[in-house]
DNA sequence: TAGGCCATCTGGTCCT
DNA sequence: AGGACCAGATGGCCTA
């Protein structure tokens, strides 16, 4: 993995002056927007029979763009925030280098498994029942646990495994 | 220079 | 109807 060292990326986004050149896109993002548009529509048929419905000047159409652009934008941006506040509660993680999203997501989910692990270790399997569990002896998470990694995996073999993979990163950075 | 990661734009679809 | 969500495309930045 590669330490992103640059500071805050920002591609330039597109202000409502902008809307004075919408005419003047290229022919060749027209090309390329209508072969997305051709191979969408193979793939989903009931949108290429849906009528077009443009009730707004092409004006209006842009103005609403750069509207949902925001929306997309300020979307992610909490996407981004929720990924680094998962970040910070990952211990033991490289601090100088920011992990990836997919590292970010990997690592959680094998911690995740591991905690478990352990919190079944330390009750022998036996937690109490969750209540309204009907079931009585096998607590919801046991029974989750063993769902997602099968009878014959070791608590302990999900502990080496998260270790393993921190260790990786480490070594990856 | 290639490849990975990311931010942004975009249009379609889903949901309220 | 309009916003949220999603996935594809594009281009910038960075490292090996």
């Amino acid at each position: 993995m590669k330490a992103k060292s640059k500071g805050v990326k920002r591609r330039h986004t597109v202000s409502e002056d902008a809307l004075c050149q919408e005419a003047a896109q290229s022919r060749d993002e027209l090309l390329k927007c209508s072969r997305r548009k051709e191979k969408r529509n193979k793939e989903s048929p009931k949108a290429a029979s849906r009528p077009a419905k443009l009730p707004w000047s092409s004006r209006d159409r842009r103005l609403r763009r750069l509207e949902s652009n925001e929306r997309e934008r300020q979307r992610m941006h909490k996407l981004n925030n929720a990924f680094q506040a998962l970040r910070e509660v990952i211990p033991h993680v490289r601090a100088e280098n920011k992990l990836s999203k997919i590292e970010t997501l990997t690592l959680a989910k094998n911690y995740i498994k591991s905690l478990t692990s352990t919190i079944l270790r330390m009750s022998n399997g036996h937690l109490p029942p969750v209540e309204g569990s009907g079931s009585g002896s096998r607590s919801k998470l046991y029974e989750h646990y063993q769902q997602q990694c099968g009878e014959d995996d070791e608590p302990a073999e999900q502990l080496q495994k998260y270790s393993t993979q921190i260790h990786s990163f480490r070594q990856g950075s």
